[in-house]
DNA sequence: AATATATAACGAAATGTTTAGTTATGCAAC
DNA sequence: GTTGCATAACTAAACATTTCGTTATATATT
């Protein structure tokens, strides 16, 4: 999957959140100093060229809305981190994460409690 | 932290794998097909101006190595990806990828061991 | 010392990204 | 229908990144 630039990734963030929306909605959503119109459209109109995003044509005006979801983005987009940065092992970077104290036991718990549950579907589904 | 763009961040992976290295050490470290010399000179000297390396100077000739580790790049670049992706909660990146069945059973249960080890020194700690 | 070699610095061209002015077109208000 | 308004398309300029040829300089070789 192409990766997304900062200002894509912006617009994307966006249109995830709103779901759809024509270019002024999207501009509501951007923080001070809020860029002009015409640069939201053109970052619109390469999202379309790179397949991030389509539109519905109300007569003259164009609904857009995201093909790529945040899911299928975010999944590419860590594993291909994971892959750089941890040898392709989410189980590396997880552990980097537990023995970097970024997370604390409540909430390492509740992850395990999570993975356990996902543990045992798995192996209902055999 | 500042970014890397792609070309930097090759680069920052050989000086990471081999710890330090010249110009031409690092250059051997590519793939086919290999960039030129200077622009690997080139890519050096603006990750000096960043910050991300330095170097030891032997006459002329320098002997370049990160200042930035990978874990500290890895560490900031994730939690960025965190808070961009997953509302910067740790738990809800590691329970989607379980979901999406990224990871087999025996990684999960891996990553479990891990944690509870992590859980049982920090508790052990208090 | 003269020459060759290796290197970093410099400069510049090619490419990619970001920003926004200008233009053309359709729609609404009059 | 003419005017004004909103919009997308087009265009171009500013800026950033990537690539590598050229140059200057130090060191090694003869």
């Amino acid at each position: 999957m192409r990766e997304l630039t900062r200002a894509e990734e912006e617009v994307m963030q966006v249109l995830w959140k709103i779901r759809k929306g024509f270019v002024k909605d999207i501009l509501k959503h951007f923080d001070e100093p809020k860029p002009a119109y015409n640069t939201v459209s053109t970052i619109i109109r390469i999202l379309q060229d790179k397949g991030f995003v389509d539109h519905k044509a109300y007569g003259r005006t164009h609904e857009y809305f995201p093909v790529v979801s945040k899911d299928e983005y975010s999944k590419s987009h860590l594993n291909s981190f994971v892959n750089d940065y941890f040898s392709n092992s989410f189980e590396k970077m997880v552990s980097f994460f537990a023995r970097e104290k970024e997370i604390s036991v409540k909430e390492m718990q509740e992850i395990m409690k999570i993975m356990e549950g996902e543990v045992l579907k798995q192996k209902a589904m055999k």
